[in-house]
DNA sequence: TTTCAACCTGGAGCGCGCTCCAGGTCAAGC
DNA sequence: GCTTGACCTGGAGCGCGCTCCAGGTTGAAA
C-alpha cells in the first residue's frame, strides 16, 4: 500500500502527466490522495484503475465511456452487472476491431508482395505490365 | 472501365461523400474524372485506390503518410522501393498494433471473468472479499 | 417543361483527447 | 537559508479527421 508521485504513476500507467490531471479533472480519477503540500499522491488502487484505463483506451474505448463505468463502480457493489454488461459489449467490439485489423493487415501484406515481385531496378523489362488489375496508374 | 457516380464510390469504398472530396481537396485522391456538367465519376482504379486507402486508414496510417505514398506513385515507377518500405514500415507498425490488442484483450477478458465469478443478486455473503488486489474500491 | 434528388464549391465548425502555458508553491539536498 | 526541480491551478490551444453548411448547378424522370 505504497504511494507513488505523479511521475512515477505516469511512468507506471503510460499516460502523462497532464493526462493524469485531465483524467482527474474530468473525474474519471476521483479522491486521489494529496500530501499536506497539495501534491498528488497516488494508492496501489489508483495504479490499478490507471492500467485497467490503460487497456480500455488502448482498445479503443472513448473516454465518455470509462466514465459511466468509473461512475457504476463509485456508486457501489449493486452496480456490477451493469459493469460487466459493458465490458463485455466493450469486448465484443474489440473482437470485430481485431477481425477487421487482421482483415486489413492481410490486404496490406498482399500489396506488399505485389512489390516484392516487381522487377527491381534498372532492368529495361516489363513495365506496365503485371499490374494488379487495371491498366493505368494502380496503387 | 465502368464510372462510379460520387455515392456509389462512398458506398463501396466505405468513405463518406465529404470525405471523398476532402482526399481530393487535399491531394490524396487526384485527377478524378468529371462529366462536362461538374461531377466526378470514379473509375475502377480510383475505387482501388480508395480500398487501399480503406485499408491504410483501418490499419491507423495518418493521411499525411498516405498523401506520401500517393506522390510517390505519382512520380513514377522508380519510386516502388520507397513505396515498398513505406508499406513495411507500416505493417511492422500494425503488427504492434495487433499485439497490443491482443494483449490488452486478454485482460479485459480477465475483468470479465472477474464479474462472472462475483456472487450476483442479493446474496448477503462476501463483500469486499475477493477482490483483485487491495482493499479498497477495485476497478 | 418542370421537378427534384444528387451533385458542386469554399469555407467554417466540431468532437476528441490530450498538451501546453503562465504564474505560482513545495520540499529535498546543499 | 537557498536553490532547484518536481509539482500545483485554470484555462487556452492544438492536431487530426472529418462533417456540416449555404447557396448554387445538373440532369434524369415524369
Amino acid at each position: 500500500m505504497r504511494g507513488y508521485s505523479p511521475s512515477e504513476a505516469a511512468t507506471r500507467s503510460g499516460f502523462s502527466l497532464d493526462t493524469l490531471r485531465y483524467y482527474e479533472k474530468i473525474g474519471l480519477l476521483s479522491d486521489i490522495g494529496r500530501t499536506s503540500g497539495g501534491r498528488r499522491v497516488f494508492t496501489d488502487d489508483d495504479l490499478s484503475w490507471l492500467l485497467l484505463f490503460r487497456c480500455l483506451r488502448d482498445t479503443g474505448m472513448p473516454i465518455a465511456e470509462m466514465c459511466r463505468y468509473a461512475e457504476l463502480a463509485r456508486d457501489g457493489e449493486h452496480t456490477a452487472g451493469q459493469r460487466q454488461a459493458l465490458l463485455e459489449r466493450h469486448a465484443e467490439r474489440v473482437e470485430e476491431q481485431m477481425r477487421l485489423l487482421e482483415r486489413q493487415y492481410a490486404h496490406l501484406r498482399e500489396k506488399i508482395r505485389f512489390y516484392e515481385r516487381l522487377p527491381v531496378g534498372p532492368s529495361p523489362a516489363s513495365e506496365s505490365a503485371d499490374r494488379e488489375s487495371s491498366t493505368s496508374s494502380a496503387p
